[in-house]
DNA sequence: CTCGACTGATACCGTGAGGGTATGGATCGG
DNA sequence: CCGATCCATACCCTCACGGTATCAGTCGAG
């Protein structure tokens, strides 16, 4: 069985995402017979049915399933050997960190100074992704370290270190009915508009559809909605807002994640320079999560 | 910039690798000179040189080292893409499961009768692989679950659980003159020989190189080496031999690891009888340890 | 210093894999 | 039964990949 070429998994991704030969067709700016081919010679190599089609749907064999699955991983991980080669060759460094905004816990500019005191230190180069982004961002190789959360983030394949624990808070405009209170339970919040998060189990809330955290609390200014959110959000965006406890809510981890097996001495640095910052900062982690 | 082949990397990890684009070429089973041409292909694209070369050398710019590292990550990726996507296919479905020789910790034939109590079982196909080699099978899709131990084994990039943590001792022949003790330290062991195994820092100890458990069993019942290992290795292979404790070794913990996001049902099920058996062992699990 | 051995790069050519257009065949709705 | 839709097949053409021959450095032996 000889090699299967980046380009037949790019296409084979194509249709499976699509479920539509002739709309993938077009996604990959070709026409449509040489990729029916191209599948086909896919299946005929691996010995294997990927996709059922009739003239009517395309659907999904369980070894499409894997291949989809499998081949995004794999898709990936070749992105991220050229991103990251490529920035390796570079005369013009850097370090790309990525983080959702309101990512960090308000840790990243004493994390920045600290790194930076070493003057041997490459430029650090922020990138902010949106919310649950920062996996694939660093799978890819956009990125080489980013600030993600246990339990919201995929973190598997990923070495990490955790920052600091928080708790989360309901997040309540001034008038709400439990502004007042010391702590609130989650049945308090049942019938609250809680917003619903790109990534989320679409079944839960029916709350608006929202993408940042800006929306959010601007939502929640209005008395649209209401969240329920790590606390260090109300440091920065919560300025006529208030927070109110819920024991209920499990603590939400900041952790730092890397890809495995990094040999870049400038996100070891990083690395430290943060476990630094948090091990200094008043509120030392609780203890380590495994992947 | 479009699309980089698996071909060209496939190539470039040859040539990275060999050090000498002759012999690349013939390990690839191509001449020489298309062989230069991809190379210089790549590095135009990339707009980075990965190569260094002269008539006498070829070494591996900065660059050049970021996608030696990868590329292999990649095309791991690749191969791991294909293999379990054939696997799912197939009708006759098994689920791989990768250790070394005497790796699993004595728990493994439990496990089966725990694992296979379901009736609805995937069949499990258990593979023994060379010390070390658990987490290339698992990279590559050889083996789907495999037995690894902390901290020999690089744990990156796979989900794990603790099924228990061992003492190590130093295993000697009746005869030594440490086998009485009831315990030894490192210094006791000092100028002993100790084995050098493969992927070791070479630097280490000057004894005789081994590849698996057996050998080495066979060298100290000849008096020609001594080991530390973990000490459910005696019950399986050391019946002329003694064990004694060396407390100041690191605990050995035997972990269960499977791929990052697996979505099998056999490898949850599997694991999730691993985790019984391990939990009903008489000497439960002290810890999580953080990959 | 010169010659030969060695190694990577270049020039040139032929073949075949991949992409395009046209068309067939199956399925569903009206 | 007809038209619409959609995937597969047939056929052709181009160019990218691989092969052979050769050039251009570099080092070592004599």
């Amino acid at each position: 069985m000889d090699r299967v070429e980046t380009r037949e998994l790019v296409y084979f991704v194509a249709v499976a995402e699509e479920r539509h030969f002739g709309h993938a067709a077009a996604r990959l700016g070709i026409s449509q017979p040489p990729l029916s081919r191209a599948i086909g010679q896919l299946e005929r190599r691996l010995g294997v049915i990927l996709l059922r089609r009739t003239s009517r749907s395309v659907t999904l064999t369980p070894a499409g399933e894997m291949l989809l699955h499998e081949a995004r991983k794999a898709l990936h991980a070749m992105d991220a050997a050229i991103r990251r080669s490529q920035r390796a060759g570079r005369e013009d460094p850097c370090l790309p960190v990525v983080m959702k905004p309101g990512g960090d816990g308000g840790l990243l500019s004493q994390i920045l100074t600290e790194y930076e005191a070493d003057s041997a230190a490459i430029p650090v180069e922020v990138l902010v992704c949106g919310i649950g982004e920062q996996a694939t961002w660093l799978r890819d190789g956009r990125a080489d370290v980013g600030f993600v959360h246990h339990p919201h983030d995929d973190l598997a394949g990923f070495d990490t270190e955790v920052l600091l624990t928080q708790r989360q808070v309901a997040v309540l405009p001034r008038s709400h009915r439990l502004a007042g209170h010391a702590a609130v339970t989650l049945d308090d919040l049942r019938d609250e508009p809680l917003p619903r998060w790109p990534g989320m189990h679409p079944d839960s809330t029916s709350g608006p559809e929202v993408r940042d955290i800006g929306q959010v609390m601007q939502l929640i200014a209005l008395g649209r909605a209401v969240a329920i959110l790590p606390e260090s959000v109300l440091s920065r965006f919560g300025h006529d807002l208030v927070g109110v406890p819920v024991p209920e809510a499990p603590s939400t981890t900041v952790m730092i994640a890397w890809p495995e097996r990094s040999h870049s001495l400038a996100v070891a640095a990083f690395v430290r320079a943060a476990s630094t910052v948090a091990a200094h900062h008043h509120s030392p982690a609780a203890f380590g999560v495994p992947a």
